[in-house]
DNA sequence: ATGTCACAGTCCCTGTGA
């Protein structure tokens, strides 16, 4: 099983190059964030061409969340089933393992009430995670918007006070770990970056100035069975990218 | 460090968010 999670940065603006990706990789399974459309402009027709179905928990404008899947889709959920308007995690059994795609908030600065609801919404996170139904295999893939260590940032020094790298992010990320969780892509990278996102400003892509806070969390049944993960970098290359990479697993299940 | 992109509305430019 081909997996991957891919912030495209507006699905109606990434379409041509979503669908690309789709045909060249063919994963199974695509976790996907920041759609920015509603669900009336979602393009299922086009999906189920190209053999996926699709859960999609827009919102319009803003955020937005959606799963692929070629391995079936069950059990679709939206939001923590609380009153948070914002279109930030969708989740489906897939082939026998419970997906969770996330877009995490970013929190704007560290003094932003924003920074607060999104410590909040990762602890929403690690709370259901901490009561899931331990018989079903389960990966939590998105847009973190946190580096996992200074190892995930090209220059720790310019990172300072910043959101992304702020001691409660990481604990937070570190809490969800204590579910029974690993970030797979660096237990099987350890010696790599494995950066995911480049701001489009600056020529950051060419100068190699990213951060890694696109994550793949699974349990312990996954990570014994997965055989590779990676970032697709040439997806951010060429006409019209999005600013994140997808970051790809595989699993021998 | 700020050299970009996408969105909606004020609608062919501007403010906002990332």
């Amino acid at each position: 099983m081909k997996v991957a999670t891919w912030n495209v940065n507006s699905l109606n603006a990434r379409w041509p190059r979503v669908e690309g990706w789709l045909l060249q990789h063919a994963p199974d399974v695509l976790l996907i964030q920041e759609t920015k459309m509603t669900d009336a402009k979602f393009p299922y027709d086009a999906l189920a061409t190209l053999g996926y179905e699709a859960a999609h928990y827009g919102q319009g404008q803003w955020n937005g969340v959606a799963i692929f899947s070629k391995v079936g889709l069950l059990n679709v959920t939206m939001g923590f089933g609380d009153d948070d308007p914002e279109a930030r995690i969708v989740g489906a059994q897939c082939g026998g393992v419970q997906f969770y795609s996330c877009y995490v908030p970013n929190g704007r600065s560290l003094d932003d009430p924003h920074y607060l609801y999104k410590l909040a919404w990762l602890e929403k996170l690690r709370t259901m995670l901490a009561t899931r139904d331990a018989a079903m295999p389960v990966l939590v893939g998105g847009d973190f918007n946190v580096t996992p260590s200074d190892f995930d940032c090209y220059d720790p020094s310019v990172m300072v006070g910043a959101t992304h790298v702020s001691e409660p992010e990481r604990a937070a990320l570190v809490a969800i770990e204590a579910t029974g969780l690993v970030d797979l892509t660096r237990v099987l990278n350890p010696d790599l970056p494995c950066y995911s996102w480049w701001d489009y400003r600056n020529g950051s892509f060419h100068r190699g100035w990213g951060l890694r806070i696109d994550l793949l969390y699974v349990d312990e049944y996954l990570r014994e069975r997965a055989t590779a993960s990676y970032v697709d970098r040439d997806a951010r290359k060429g006409e019209k990218p999005s600013d994140h990479a997808p970051v790809v697993a595989d699993f021998s299940l």
